[in-house]
DNA sequence: GTCGATTGTGTAATACTATTACATATGCAA
DNA sequence: TTGCATATGTAATAGTATTACACAATCGAC
């Protein structure tokens, strides 16, 4: 698979998205590069459509965000499943073969040809479970 | 589990959407029911918010929208899977065992304490597919 | 029964997310 | 050069969801 160079405003939108600690909305994305000209949402959707496209960044359906791809840009697109924490936002991203194979497995027998597969577990995560002392430490995210 | 009585507003968002034949957005269901007297989209959340508390309705991230529990209510509310046909709209509900079992897995071997497990996969449905002679038939659904 | 707490409801306003429409620019190929 | 595809800029609008505040209905403790 090709990753084809990135034009400027993908490039921004990108590094936004990979410098940042948690996934993002466009329109955070969006004040964030107030400063390198960015002035409408539209400019966001744009290069993300793109990045998406490329998978070099996921969307997360349940938070209306966007995330850097974790694997250097995946190619088992079919399978990435995230684990959103509540507590800190933050998110793991991995890659589950045999997961996958279940679902495909599933898709072909039922005749259901996939474009995509979303899987997305809400919950906390195990450093904010430890952190039962410190509640009220970080924001709640939705 | 017990499954309390549904109030009025309740009652007529569960009943609309268990009519409908397709999963629906909450203002498309608030136009339905502006005739029984809804006037606002909090009408509608709020009686969503308990139904899928409950178990009884189910909402699909991906697509901003609502569907009755095909299930009679399911119990297993930690492995429905949706398959979503992006021609038709119609969305397949399938509780999954094995699926479910393996992520509840991967959530303990990694200290995540799971919430709530979104599956949805977008696709074509097998009619849809048979159809190929009727592209234009149905709108398309994104 | 009354008090208070909880839950449900009505309405308005607002916030957040995403797209359509139209104009302009840029790069590459025939 | 022309033509086409892709990228960009800007404004307006559409679609989704929540906050805030007021009031009503229900239920249990007393």
């Amino acid at each position: 698979m090709t990753t084809p160079e990135l034009t400027k405003n993908q490039s921004l939108v990108f590094h936004t998205l990979s410098d940042a600690k948690t996934p993002l909305t466009a329109y955070v994305i969006l004040e964030q590069l107030r400063d390198e000209g960015f002035s409408s949402p539209l400019q966001v959707y744009r290069a993300l459509d793109k990045l998406v496209g490329q998978n070099r960044v996921h969307r997360l359906e349940s938070i209306n965000s966007f995330v850097a791809c974790a694997h250097e840009c995946c190619t088992e697109q079919a399978a990435a499943v995230f684990a959103i924490c509540e507590k800190c936002g933050k998110v793991s991203e991995f890659a589950d073969a045999k997961l996958a194979r279940h679902v495909k497995a599933w898709a072909r027998s039922d005749g259901f040809q996939l474009n995509k597969t979303t899987i997305e577990l809400r919950g906390e995560c195990q450093a904010c479970s430890n952190d039962c002392y410190n509640n009220e430490k970080n924001e709640k995210h939705r």
